[in-house]
Parts: structure tokens; C-alpha cells; sequence
DNA sequence: ACGCATTAGTTGAATCTTCAATTTGTGCCT
DNA sequence: AGGCACAAATTGAAGATTCAACTAATGCGT
């Protein structure tokens, strides 16, 4: 019940920064993506984890840690990018409970194509704006913050 | 057509830090507030900025630039936070298009009280995680971000 | 004072996300 | 082998957000 201790003048700014800075870009990022790809940001970041994995498959659970979205948003969310056939899904061999989700052709060719776009969308809002030593302090906050939070399940 | 500019190695790592730990941390924000405070972040910062104004009130326009929401978005979330009886409405006597959101008693306390336990888990997974001259860093860059994204409607 | 483009705010339907429950399968323990 | 706690993934309903359409009021230009 004691009093809390309160962020001072210059954490506020810093975090006040954050808050807005953050929300406003990653409406960018959507309305963009949405825009010009139909894709939206989550859908985006689903189809470049899958990329990047060997053989451009993933299990769902690793999936869903990947993207940082919970179990439930990703299998409908990859319900919806199966229908639109950039992704598709099997059934795991060991396990049978288990399942892979792969890219398709259509969604490799779909996501690089959207991956050109949004580059430049973020050198143009983040990249650009920002000093590259604020740029690499940025980079390091955040991989702490990812630790920290990362140790809380 | 020609070949994206894509990021060198460190600039997709800081940008990917940025990605993921944003994530994580508005999702951490957002459990514990619901799990505490039944509010939603952005519930949460709609009761932040009236706390803030003069006289605890707000234009609806003015509100929802402020939250970084859209107008919509704020109108059915005041709609609810109306039925919690934190938050009224009433028209505005010069423009009668207009309506002032203001504060209730009720809804400054419940802020109040979020506020308390809302500091402490920023503190623990974003300002204590961080080197301060690298959330400073941060500060910056994303008020820059915000400039140049408010240059953009 | 009239007409008309513009602004404030809300509404309802479509879309997306969260939450709790369900199904199916694994693997340990005895 | 039988039983049981646990893990993987999906489902449907409830809740939140977006999108486009709408109402109502302002104010500018003539």
C-alpha cells in the first residue's frame, strides 16, 4: 500500500515517446501493408518467420512463439491465409498431434513482393528518422526487454 | 521496379528487437491491467489523457488524436467505459456537433488505483530493463518517429 | 441569407482477437 | 498394459476494432 514510485520527468518523456511512437507506426505499417498487399501486419510477420525456417515449415507451437501471437490467433489467422492459398497446412509425421504450417508459392511470391513495400515504409518512418546511435541503443533496449519479458511465462 | 535498399545486418536486428519486444511488452501491459484493473490499454490511455486535461474533459476529437485513436474506435470504447461509469459525455454548448468526455470521480480513482500497479510493471519490464542512456536514446528516436509519422495523414 | 463543402460524432456490419472449452495424442509412472 | 497428467491444435462464442455509411451542425463564399 506505499506510495509508488513514480517515473521522473525524463522517463516519462522517454516512455511517453514510446507509447505514441510505437502506435502510430505500426498503424502505418498496417494501413500500408493492408494498402498495397492486403496483408495485414501479423499476417506479414506469420509468412516471414515461415520463410525463414528450413524447408519454409513450422510447427504450429513454434509458429505462434515466432510471431508472438497466441495459439489460437494464429490457427485462425492461418485459416485465413490457407483460403487465400499462401500457406498450407499438414499434418506432422512423428507427432500426430502436430501439425505444419508451410509457405506456398504463391505466398513466397506474395511476401516478397509485400517485403519490398515494406522496407521502404520502414526506412522511411523508423529507419531514416532516426540516428544510427540511437538506432543501436534502440536495438539493445529492446533485446532486453525481450530477455526480461521472455523470463515471464 | 528496381532492387529495395534492404537493411544491412545491424539495422535488421535493431528493427527486429524493436518488433518483437514492442509486442511482447504492450501484451505484458495489457494482461496485467485487464487481470488487475479490468482496462485495457487503451481503455487505459483514454482515462490518462482526460486525466490530463484541463478540468479533466475533452473534445471526442481531441481525445481520440491524443490516444492515437480513431474516432470510431473511441466512440464504442467510451460507449463502455461510460457503462462503467469512469468516463461521461455531454454536448458541448458552443458547438452543438460537439461532445466533451470527461473524467468521473469514479473513473479518476480507478486511474488512480491502475496507475499505481501500471508504473511498477513498467518500471520492471521496460525502465529498469534498459542502460538510461539507452532510454534516452530511445526517447529520442521515437519522438522523431512520431514527427515525421504526424507529418502523414 | 442561401447553398454547399467540411467537420464532429455515432452507428452497424464485417473483420479480427481473446477466452474457455474440446479433441486428440503423447509419455511417464507403476 | 492401464491410468493419468500434460501438450498440440482447433473451435465457437464473446469482445474489440475497422470500415463505410450516416446524421447533424458549422462556416465560408457569394
Amino acid at each position: 500500500m506505499s506510495e509508488p514510485r513514480w517515473l521522473d520527468a525524463s522517463q516519462q518523456r522517454d516512455w511517453r515517446a514510446y507509447v505514441d511512437g510505437s502506435v502510430r507506426l505500426t498503424e502505418i505499417m498496417d494501413r500500408d501493408l493492408k494498402a498495397r498487399h492486403g496483408l495485414s501486419v501479423s499476417e506479414y510477420e506469420i509468412l516471414v518467420r515461415l520463410s525463414e525456417a528450413p524447408d519454409r515449415r513450422l510447427r504450429m507451437a513454434e509458429l505462434a512463439e515466432n510471431a508472438s501471437q497466441s495459439r489460437s490467433r494464429l490457427s485462425h489467422t492461418c485459416s485465413r491465409l490457407e483460403s487465400k492459398g499462401l500457406v498450407k497446412r499438414d499434418s506432422c509425421p512423428n507427432d500426430k498431434r502436430g501439425v505444419y504450417a508451410h509457405l506456398t508459392e504463391d505466398g513466397f511470391d506474395a511476401l516478397d513482393r509485400a517485403a519490398r513495400d515494406h522496407v521502404e515504409t520502414v526506412r522511411a518512418f523508423f529507419i531514416d528518422a532516426i540516428d544510427p546511435k540511437d538506432l543501436e541503443a534502440v536495438g539493445r533496449a529492446f533485446s532486453l526487454v525481450l530477455k526480461r519479458v521472455g523470463a515471464t511465462p
